[in-house]
DNA sequence: GTCTATAGAGTGATAGAC
DNA sequence: GTCTATCACTCTATAGAC
C-alpha cells in the first residue's frame, strides 16, 4: 500500500456520499457530484463507469461506517440496556436523517440490486446484532423473560429510523429524543436490579 | 355542490398522489403525471399553476385521508391499548411505505413551505392524538404511571414509520410486523388487568 | 488522468390554436 | 378545457484531444 494524498477518486466518493445523504440517488446528478468534488466530467468517467458505479462505492462505504459505528456501541462493555442506550443516544446528525435508511425511499436504489444490497445487509445485520444484545440481557436476567429478542430488536431499530422521520417532519430533534426516551423507558423499566 | 363525473383535474390529482407515493417529488415529472392521468400538457397547466401546485393538492389530500384513517382507529370505542393496537395493526400497504413519511426524505418537499406544511401538521397531529390516547390509558389505570404520554406516543409513531423503512429494506413485511409486535409487547405487558 | 465538445433524451413551463 | 409546438435547460454518457 502506498500513501496517497486525497485524490480525485476519493473526493468523488465523498462528494457522492454527502449528496446521496442530502438529496438521495434520484435527486443527485453526476454533474453536481463533480462540482462538489471539484473534478471534471472526464475524471468521474475515468474512475467510475457511471453514476450507478460511483453511487455503489459511496453507499458501500457509508454502510460499512454505519455498521462499524453501531458495533462500537453494541460490543462495548456494559449491560445490555446500557449498550442499547449508548447506541440510541450516541451523537447523530438527526435532522439530516439516516444516510442508509433514507435510501429505502429511493425508487431507483431499491430497483437496482447492486445499490440495494448494502442497504438490505446493513439493516439485517443491525437487527440481528441488537437481537443478540437483547438475548444477552435475557440470559443475565436483566430483562423480563417475556421479551422477545427479534421483535424487540426490530422495535428498537424502527424507533430509531422513525425518530429520524419525525424529527425531519418537525424540523426539530425533539420527537427523535422523545421516541428514544419512550422506547428506553418501556424497555428499561423492565430492568431487574 | 354539483355531481361531477371523474374529471381531468381529479385524475391528475390521483395520478400525482400515486407517483408521489411511489417515486417522491424529485423523482416524478409532470409528463409522467399527465401520462398516468391520460391528460395532456395543456390540461395540467390549465388546472394547476405547475408541478408544485399539483403536488400540493395531492399531498394535502393524502394527508387528510391519512389523518381520517388514523382518527377512525384512535377514536373508536375500546381501551387505550386496544385502540393503539387497532391503529398499528390496521391493513396497510407496508412495502409501499408511508405516503406522508416518505416525503420527509424529499429535499424539495422539505425546502418548499407549502409542500412541507401538510407533512409537518400530519405528524404533529398524530403524535398529539396518540399522546391523548396514552393519557386516557393512564387515567383509567390501564397503563403504569411511569409511562410518559408524549414520549410513548413518539415511540409508537416512530416504530410505525421505522417499521416501513425496515420492511422496504428487507423487501418483506416481516420486520414491520416484528416492530409493531415489539412495541405492543413492551406497552401491553404493562397493562393492569 | 483530466479536459472539452457533443449528443439524445428528458424537465418544467409558455404560447397560441382550436 | 384541451391540444400541439416550442423553449431553455438539465441529465447521463461518449468521444477524442492533451
Amino acid at each position: 500500500m502506498y500513501i496517497h494524498r486525497v485524490n480525485t477518486r476519493e473526493r468523488l466518493v465523498e462528494s457522492a456520499r454527502a449528496l446521496l445523504w442530502e438529496r438521495g440517488y434520484v435527486g443527485t446528478s453526476p454533474k453536481t457530484i463533480q462540482q462538489r468534488a471539484d473534478a471534471g466530467q472526464g475524471s468521474m468517467y475515468h474512475h467510475f463507469s457511471g453514476k450507478e458505479d460511483l453511487a455503489h462505492a459511496a453507499i458501500r462505504r457509508t454502510a460499512d461506517e454505519l455498521r462499524a459505528a453501531a458495533d462500537a456501541q453494541l460490543s462495548a462493555p456494559g449491560t445490555a440496556v446500557e449498550r442499547i442506550t449508548a447506541y440510541l443516544c450516541r451523537e447523530r446528525d438527526i435532522l439530516r436523517g439516516c444516510p442508509i435508511g433514507r435510501l429505502t425511499q429511493d425508487p431507483d436504489v431499491m430497483a437496482t440490486p447492486a445499490l440495494r444490497a448494502p442497504v438490505e445487509e446493513t439493516f439485517a445485520w443491525l437487527r440481528a446484532r441488537l437481537a443478540a444484545v437483547v438475548r444477552e440481557g435475557l440470559d443475565r436476567g436483566e430483562l423480563e423473560s417475556t421479551v422477545d429478542p427479534a421483535s424487540t430488536a426490530a422495535a428498537i431499530v424502527a424507533a430509531l429510523q422513525g425518530g429520524y422521520v419525525l424529527a425531519r417532519a418537525a424540523d426539530t430533534t425533539e420527537p427523535f429524543d422523545q421516541a428514544v426516551a419512550g422506547i428506553l423507558a418501556l424497555l428499561g423499566a423492565r430492568t431487574v436490579h
